[in-house]
DNA sequence: ACAATTGATTGGAACGTTCCAAAAGTCAAT
DNA sequence: ATTGACTTTTGGAACGTTCCAATCAATTGT
């Protein structure tokens, strides 16, 4: 019955039930050898398989629990690779707009008996490839890439191995072979910039961010329509970069201030930087939502627990992140999907950081 | 040379480098029959053997690059593990606190070339137990764990087999067999309370979270002895609890200025309840930091950009994060290690949001 | 009594690597 | 030529699983 191996070195020790492998690790076999059954029963056990009879499967089970075995992922996935986790590769976990995006995931991902996880890639294509490459190498079933700045289409090419499904979300990517799932950047910025003109504002920057994000591109593209829509002739030193940071947000306002003739109103890369540049007008005793106005973009939760609270553009990201979840599956299950972009609609959130123009500088 | 499977069905086509196995990947087999060379050469080439002549070397490794292939791990790791990354599970993504402590372990575990792997567990500890078998199952070399709440050091040794390194940081369990890298809650707790004492403060509350995190409990502790070290007997409606998230901090606030005796300080779980219940006063016009005191836990990067700024206690995020991952290191590598528990030292921070006590309520 | 059917179990061959012992190949010295 | 000391290369045996075809046991139909 027990000892089905019949390796003959050194005649080991004459006690045929020994649970331990060399590595130290309890294996199938080893259960199978305490509880008198073969291995492919074990295995058959472990799969659920209604071909047990149910004494046998208790007895397995218990054995399992006795030994405290672990299922060996890495074994059986060599020969039936059926992955069961997903790579949500993000570029700053300090911007609150990523982790609200990843639970968004994390939610439609549980659901579907698939475990999630994130990696950080610090806006570092070099570790955005590293990460890629190893989350590929432990047979990850697909990945949601927020894409880290300055990534080309090239790249993910270059470190994503043909198959292996990937949804590509927040920031679009020229020539890219897969699939978008975003907001509508240049609609939203748009929409922001629309509506400090109809405040009356005229003089408005675009503040935070630098082109190196795709997502810096495309919104600064809105607010060059919406500007120039308006008949109003852009002045280039009206687009501030800085660190999309609270930091970053402060420092362009400052050198916002700076200009002349002196901007009235600013739309900011995103509400980090808009929660940033806020503080700075604070502080030099500038009242935001009367003397100066500013529009954030995201809409993350702290948007509207600001003093004062934010008008921002509402990306929608919640939806997004189901949606970019609910592709990646469909791309997963080879089920047909949508080729093109699906860019989510854009909302205008008016709280109180805008107002009305004053008095015309 | 080429051709060592002896495979005898249906004489396959009589072509005998196709290079595609069945399972559609291309393996380290595929490439020593492009290159003419054995399997063996190639796994040397893969791991930067110096045995293999600078001249095979770069034909191998051409091959590699026109077929793209990618190495599989599970298959490597199956005789030889060296896993290469690290699982960080974490409770709540939402509070800010989680990614700083997060970029702290990654600083850290990049550089020794482990690529760290966050999950969320929601402060669910059943989907923390299920994240913690699949990371094992996937062969992680180690875990950092900050325990859901209600977690208790049954449950995780349950979930993590004999053998896999795991440091436990944020909050203690008590009884458990792995070694805690966390602050000392107990003690910043007591000093934030001892700080509004000095202030003049007696009628001071403690409010968020709930026990069900042994976070709170720990931190309710600390505010505990330091009034009855000042002689104060506690009123236990002074513990309010709340989902310790912004709106849980506003809605503790309510509660809390429905007490008679009015308190007029108290002491947050931490900083994210502080910022709410900073704003609820706000909205009600009693001025922080004049009319009422908060202190807050963690100083977390929002806490010095809040208006008022912040009174907080510094638990030292990122030297404990650099702690935990040092030590789940040393536990990986198999060096001596302490294993008492390593409590980072906890600082007051005086910002705007304490003052001394105006008029005795 | 024997075949046919169904229900449980099983051995062996994959899967894609790494490691080991052994085999070639190269070169210089005897 | 033979030996020895290298440097390179190589088959085959693991590793822990799943799958397949085959076996064994019990039950049914004729």
């Amino acid at each position: 019955m027990a000892g089905t191996t019949r390796s003959s070195k050194k005649t080991t020790s004459s006690k045929p039930a020994r649970p331990k492998s060399r590595n130290g690790n309890v294996t199938i076999i080893d259960i199978a050898r305490m509880a008198n059954v073969s291995k492919s029963t074990v295995s058959l056990v472990l799969q659920e398989s209604a071909l047990v009879k149910d004494e046998t499967r208790k007895l397995v089970l218990e054995t399992i629990d006795r030994l405290g075995y672990v299922y060996n992922r890495a074994a059986a996935g060599l020969r039936q690779a059926k992955a069961d986790f997903i790579g949500i590769v993000i570029g700053d976990l300090a911007n609150p707009f990523f982790p609200e995006l990843a639970a968004g995931i994390e939610d439609v991902l549980l659901e579907h008996q698939m475990l999630p996880v994130l990696a950080n890639t610090s806006e570092d294509p070099e570790k955005q490839s590293q990460i890629i490459r190893t989350l590929r190498e432990h047979g990850v079933a697909g990945i949601i890439l927020c894409p880290a700045r300055g990534t080309s289409a090239w790249a993910i090419a270059e470190s994503v191995p043909k198959g292996l499904p990937v949804v590509v979300t927040m920031c679009s990517i020229e020539d890219c072979p897969f699939p978008f799932v975003g907001p509508d950047n240049v609609k939203g910025s748009y929409q922001a910039t629309e509506h400090l003109l109809g405040l009356g504002h005229r003089d408005i920057a675009f503040i935070g961010g630098d082109s190196s994000y795709g997502t810096h591109r495309e919104r600064v593209r809105g607010w060059r329509q919406a500007m120039q829509n308006a008949g109003i002739a852009i002045d280039e030193r009206l687009v501030i970069d800085a660190a999309s940071t609270r930091e970053g947000g402060a420092e362009a306002m400052m050198k916002t201030m700076a200009l002349r003739p002196n901007p009235t109103a600013a739309v900011c890369y995103n509400d980090v930087v808009a929660l940033g540049a806020s503080r700075f007008l604070a502080e030099a005793g500038v009242i935001v939502g009367r003397d100066f106005s500013l529009v954030g973009f995201d809409d993350i939760s702290e948007a509207s627990h600001a003093q004062p609270a934010l008008t921002t553009i509402d990306a929608g990201i919640r939806q997004m992140a189901k949606n970019a979840a609910l592709r990646l599956l469909q791309m997963i299950n080879k089920q047909d999907y949508e080729k093109a972009p699906l860019r989510g609609e854009t909302k205008l959130i008016v709280r109180a950081s805008t107002h009305r123009l004053l008095r015309k500088g």
